[in-house]
RNA sequence: GGCCCGUUGGUCAAGUGGUUAAGACACCGCCCUUUCACGGCGGUAACAUGGGUUCGAGUCCCGUACGGGUCACCA
């Protein structure tokens, strides 16, 4: 067989060589020890939780190690391709603030170069490679409709066969002669270039992966589709050539590829190209709400499955990064202790401490380690990050939340920007509601005042607040001017004398800010009652306090 | 079914032959407190299972069970 005469018929107009390629895309330089990570995700929809997990593995890798990271769009599959797949892609990682050093970053733009980064323009590279694969005799082109594949399978099922696919005495294009070809090329058959396969099935190989140690399995002994009849390179084919000739160092993917390991490494390897070290993480579960069973996060079934639900929900940024860091390695809590304000970005990560087993994504925890992380901000950060939100989750809330700006800011300042300041905040979806006082009178329902305070005796109290309410008190002026309230209601200005004798008095100076805060705010907690009235202003205060007072 | 990966409290997990088996979230209790939160203290709760190897095993080996993945001209 004259493979060179069969590499020109296949691929008649491919002039470049590997060699054009390996002097087009030379060995990166970087220091010692960096890695070169990529993230590969195919443009099939929005971009999900796993995605953006992964996508951090593969910056901080890089990070970490004064390395490179770059977006590689892996658009090779037409039938699944949703038309904005790539600007939702790039858009999830603009939201979470995930940033490659080099690859696609927008529709049609990209930086970096070892380009193109998207697989549909780098055709030229995989017929490139493809076409010497043919001259070595290490590829040939399969002329199996998918009605004899289908058929093949079947055989196999029927003969019991072990290993299924196409290989051996079930590849029945492997041995065409050149004139075999030649017909059916002039016939116009359509073909894919198939691998040829020297793997043995009783042979074994022994790959290192990083974070799951030393990995034995069988040879790869399929002849692999490289190139789709449409001559658009598989999965597997672009890999090889395209983390070959952008110099990957590291493949960071999920765990589902694990078992086409052997596969790549035979395909690197007829290449004559040096295989990469190999990471394969788990993946991010959820227990099923049906079954109760630990389940792989599904698309289709889980909203909480595309990054899209968190922007909606109003978690920053910062906190789902930081929730998921906890979840790539564990010593994250610590070192976050140890260094607090520091930007997570900047966390010394480490893909060996990465677990090997799939992780439950805990909506709870992250809902904690957000109300932490927004307890920590700023309230004029807090204002431009819910206006921004509510801009396009809820347009009403928007509207009076913006109407005065530094209005809504102080009121988000209540116990805030102190040492120990509140955590009652996870999520800006959860802002609207929370400050709905503040906007509106609310509805105080009589039922909820303290148990041991009369409708009679809550109504003096409105009273005496509306007559003696100074809105110029500080909190401890505050406090002291209810005391002197007291004796005159009949209750105790201090809680603990109340507590020792407790039939002499119909309540404490607590009793007193409950029935107020209920009047004012409609509910029976609160941040600082003092600053929320201060806030609203006397005139406000008082009616609230009078209707109230009209309603017991 | 073949091949492969995994299995420490409800969850995330430290742990690399000798530990009272960390810590965080959640839960419960107490303290602090003029509400709620915050904070402090304490508590419940785990090495899937059976065999080895060893003076000694969560850690090493084999089997079993249970989860997960993969066996496409999808990635």
């Amino acid at each position: 067989m004259d493979n060179i005469k069969l590499a020109n018929l296949l691929f008649p107009d491919v002039t470049l060589t590997p060699e054009d390629l390996e002097a087009k895309y030379p060995p990166r330089e970087l220091p010692e020890g960096a890695r070169v990570t990529r993230f590969a995700p195919s443009p099939t929809g929005y971009l999900h939780i796993g995605g953006l997990f992964g996508a951090l593995t593969d910056v901080l890798a890089a990070k970490a190690s004064k390395g490179v990271s770059y977006l590689r769009i892996e658009d090779t599959d037409k039938k699944r391709e949703v038309d904005d797949g790539v600007s939702a892609i790039i858009k999830g990682f603009e939201a979470f603030g995930v940033e490659f050093t080099e690859g696609v970053t927008g529709f049609g733009a990209e930086k970096g170069a070892y380009g193109p980064y998207t697989q549909s323009q780098r055709v030229f590279i995989y017929h490139a490679v493809a076409k010497r694969l043919v001259e070595e005799g290490k590829a040939y082109p399969c002329f199996c409709s998918a009605e004899e594949l289908t058929q093949l399978r079947e055989q196999q099922e029927k003969d019991g066969a072990l290993i299924r696919g196409y290989f051996g005495k079930y590849a029945k294009c492997r041995d065409l002669s050149l004139e075999e070809i030649e017909a059916r090329l002039a016939a116009g058959k359509p073909w894919v270039l198939r691998f040829r396969s020297e793997g043995s099935e009783d042979r074994r190989i022994v790959f290192e992966d990083l974070i799951r140690g030393k990995i034995e399995m069988p040879e790869n002994i399929i002849d692999e589709v490289l190139l789709k009849s449409d001559g658009i390179p598989t999965y597997h084919f672009a890999h090889v050539c395209d983390d070959h000739f952008m110099r990957t160092t590291h493949v960071i993917r999920a765990e589902e590829w694990l078992s086409s390991v052997p596969k790549h490494i035979a395909m690197f390897k007829a290449c004559g190209y040096r295989v990469p070290k190999y990471v394969h993480t788990a993946q991010v579960m959820k227990l099923d709400d049906e079954t109760g069973d630990k389940r792989k996060l599904s698309k289709r079934k889980d909203p909480e499955a595309a990054v899209s639900y968190f922007v909606e929900k109003g978690f920053p940024r910062e906190a789902v990064i930081e929730y998921l860091l906890t979840l790539l390695n564990s010593n994250f809590e610590d070192w976050r202790r140890a260094n607090p304000g520091v930007d997570a970005m900047d966390y010394p990560f480490n893909l060996k401490k990465m677990g090997s087993s799939g992780c439950l994504f805990d909506l709870l925890k992250l809902t904690d380690v957000s109300k932490n992380v927004i307890s920590h901000m700023k309230a004029a950060d807090i204002y431009t990050r819910v206006a921004d939100w509510a801009k396009d989750f809820a347009p009403d809330f928007y509207a009076i939340f913006t109407a005065d700006p530094a209005f809504s800011t102080a009121i988000l300042n209540i116990d805030r920007e102190v040492p120990k300041p509140r955590k009652d905040i996870a999520k800006w979806d959860e802002v609207p509601e929370y400050l709905s006082y503040f906007f509106a009178e609310p509805e105080a329902d009589p039922t909820l005042l303290p148990e041991r305070v009369s409708p009679e005796d809550a109504r003096a109290i409105l009273a005496c607040c509306c007559a003696h309410y100074e809105p110029a008190d500080d909190r401890d002026a505050w406090f002291a001017r209810m005391k002197t309230w007291c004796p005159g209601l009949g209750f105790c200005p201090e809680v603990k004398e109340f507590k020792k004798n407790p039939e002499a008095f119909k309540g404490h100076v607590g009793d007193l800010s409950s029935v107020i805060r209920l009047a004012v705010t409609g509910r029976t907690n609160t941040p600082d009652l003092c600053t929320i009235m201060q806030l609203l202003g006397k005139e406000k205060v008082s009616e609230r306090l009078n209707r109230f007072a009209e309603k017991l």
